[in-house]
DNA sequence: TAGATTGTTAATCGATTAACAATC
DNA sequence: TAGATTGTTAATCGATTAACAATC
């Protein structure tokens, strides 16, 4: 299929096809039908084909997808082939968290900074990063060619904390503080605001019969 | 407007008009248009509209929305007007990021009790909670009305925990592990793996033009 | 060959946006 | 009253799904 403009809904599934198709790869799974992969990710396998193929003809007719192929087809398409250096502001357990998580991920994709904005954090260690004053993020995002900035302060922080990763000439924001983010539009941003996910799941639950009082049954 | 069935997409966005509109409501802002909600929020007016209208008719005509009533009402949709009690599995870092953000939380969703798997974390504090083994999660659940379940394990341990979530009885569970899990229909799950977040953030960096790599054809 | 499965077009479905009468 | 803004219908846009020729 020719390069349409491929729509957000399309990119957002693949790291998930690249997650289903890791699974099977470590189960030395060779080859993986759409259909297949729709009953996996509960999503129609017409759909799974059309995604791929906005990107190319990975799928061979009649036998399905390779599934190390695949893999590598999706992680160019995500640039995941080229490191890409990630600097991280709030060194706090979220921001641990994510250094954590980071350490065993074998995506090209890193952490290899960590600020804070309190002089108490400063100068203590996250796996083998030393935590480093604001003062310090310019330099550091040029020198080391950093494109993306996590932000993990509290809410009222996250704004002058993303003004200070545009200034220094981030690309892209993932923003973990409750707040609406005001940023340029060639600065592209993605939020990772459990909170709202946790208040949208409230909704699904059934009501709760509590006005008559009823006593715990136990 | 009469009830029909309302969208995911409707759903996800009250939250999001809920943290405006508590913001508006700290700064002592008494009425809203769902102009100025669709400026804040990149939005167009007609949706928000439109989403409120779905619960009711909650604004006047030629004035807008009042901003106090109109959080009443969203908290009371996505029921955070009652309590809701919440466990969490995973005393690591995130976990800990959770119960900490909780702490500051105005809402009724409250993490009221901590569990691991690994032996070398029960009988910790975190914050006022003691983390728990897992043979006491069920007993817990039942108990204290437990409705919703925080999964913070690693990836291989996710689809156990949730298995014995939904034993104890718990109505929806919100998954940070990055492993596509299997439930029952009827249990409600959400997904908050930023790892997701951060790869298809990267899709839309500029390719770095590093090597001989041809460009990109768009 | 017969069966399986892709890539892609056409049909369907659903969500967003425009427009406007109602009304504060 | 005149201006503003809602709630809602109709129009548009876009995304998902069905269907099928191509082909392994």
């Amino acid at each position: 299929m020719k390069q349409t403009k491929i729509s957000e809904a399309v990119v957002r599934r693949l790291p998930i096809y690249l997650q289903v198709l890791n699974e099977l790869n470590n189960r030395e799974v060779q080859t993986v039908s759409s259909q297949e992969l729709g009953v996996k990710l509960d999503l129609n396998p017409a759909q799974i084909r059309k995604d791929l193929a906005y990107f190319g003809d990975f799928g061979r007719k009649g036998i399905g997808y390779d599934v190390t192929y695949l893999i590598e087809k999706i992680r160019q398409i995500l640039k995941l082939d080229q490191t890409i250096n990630v600097a991280l502001v709030g060194a706090g357990n979220l921001g641990h968290a994510l250094c954590n998580y980071n350490k065993y991920s074998k995506d090209n994709m890193k952490i290899i900074a960590v600020f804070d904005v309190h002089p108490s954090k400063i100068g203590s260690q996250i796996n083998n990063l030393t935590v480093m004053p604001m003062d310090m993020l310019k330099q550091t995002v040029e020198e080391n060619n950093i494109r993306i900035g996590i932000i993990t302060v509290p809410g009222f922080e996250a704004q002058n904390v993303a003004n200070q990763f545009i200034d220094a000439g981030i690309e892209g924001l993932l923003n973990f503080a409750p707040a609406i983010l005001k940023v340029p539009e060639e600065i592209r941003i993605h939020h990772a605001d459990f909170t709202k996910e946790l208040l949208s799941l409230a909704y699904y639950l059934e009501r709760e019969r509590d006005d008559e009082n009823e006593p715990n049954l136990d």
